[in-house]
DNA sequence: CATTCTCTTGACCAGTTGGTAAAAATAACG
DNA sequence: CGTTATTTTTACCAACTGGTCAAGAGAATG
């Protein structure tokens, strides 16, 4: 019996484990390789188990990579969707910041998978990249747009504020090697001082007041 | 006679065509597919040329790519190094933000060449990294944290700022597909938009005044 | 404990991979 | 124009690629 089929959920407690240990490793090949560059075997290896024995839990390294890609949209859209409009504006800017700086730290595997399907042009992700992803910055944009029409901020494209937060944060999952390289530092400490550094520059700038 | 000798400099027509025609279509390929991800055979084709015939002009598919690599630091580096300790802070800053724009707008697979070598961990590269790219960044940190301590710039660390320039400013290449899905503006708009969004942020910041 | 279902393995396949060798075609040059 | 050096092609190779298949090993269940 196959176990991938799409509609199938009564999974064995072997089959649970081993996709997970999979999609796991995965992750790691995936991330570092990009899609092309990975292998099935590099990742069986990786798994712990031969080769057709990882094909008998997933069909093609496709359907992997796709699932991966499925799994990291919900976590990678939840920082975003949480800005409340209720909130003190600067307050909400900040903390958005803070949760996509710890998404950077604690996933930064994920954060170069998600890169590296980017940079070859997102052929799995542009659909999702052009309805969800659009809809969902468009609509906090339009928020942030209306916090600085009544002055509570001060007047940037949303647009680009949303894509700089993403840079700087992202950045230093993806760019770790560039980062430590210079820096040095052990990772905790470039993490905070990442997140102090970046909350002041995105509320008050470099201009001294 | 093989072409690809280090210290060869007396080069035909036909080869200093020819292998540059190879770097561009390599650049792509690189760019694209990343180092594991790529082809000898993907970048002949692009070339126009047959794999064998690409092969007498560059020994090996490592060959290409430390070169592009090569190629790309020295006009990496150039922004940064222009940044003046005579000219004005925050106008020196905002000159630099501008150059870096440039280069991503300019030079795109160039940034994705680099961030694919960043994302799989430098491994050609970390040498480089850590000795002139350290170097070059401790430097010009230790003169932006000269004007801070002379009030001419709010007091951020400059590791980090520089840090959060290169990552905005490569974003825009790096994540085109994502930037344009979201934005759906053509190119010419994305960049100047961005130019102007990033150097409100980074010298005012969100916070009115 | 026998049987059925699940899981794992080894052998295999056709296509692709980076790279080689030698000959054929072309260009350069006296 | 003949000769030499350069460039391109054709044929090839061993290793690797994603994936299949059938048989065997192991677990679950009556």
């Amino acid at each position: 019996m196959k176990v991938y089929g799409l509609a199938d959920k009564k999974r064995t407690r072997i089959q649970t484990e081993n996709r997970q240990t999979i999609r796991d490793a995965a992750l790691e090949i995936f991330a570092r390789d990009g899609f092309r560059g990975a292998t099935v075997d590099a990742i069986a290896s990786k798994a712990g188990m031969s080769k057709p024995n990882l094909l008998y839990y997933f069909p093609t390294k496709d359907e992997i990579y796709r699932e991966l890609l499925q799994n990291l949209l919900e976590s990678w859209l939840a920082p975003l969707q949480e800005v409340d409009a209720d909130g003190e504006p600067t307050e909400q800017i900040a903390a958005y910041i803070a949760r996509k700086m710890a998404l950077a730290r604690d996933f930064p595997m994920e954060s170069r998978l998600f890169a590296n399907e980017m940079i070859r042009g997102a052929p799995i992700l542009l659909d999702v990249l052009s309805r969800d992803l659009k809809g969902l910055v468009d609509e906090k944009a339009a928020l942030i747009q209306a916090w600085m029409d009544d002055g509570k901020l001060a007047p940037i494209d949303p647009h680009h504020l949303i894509f700089a937060i993403w840079a700087t944060t992202q950045h230093y999952a993806d760019f770790d090697v560039q980062v430590s390289a210079v820096l040095g530092s052990d990772s905790d400490d470039r993490f905070s001082g990442a997140a102090t550094a970046l909350t002041k520059i995105f509320l008050d700038g470099l201009r001294p007041r």
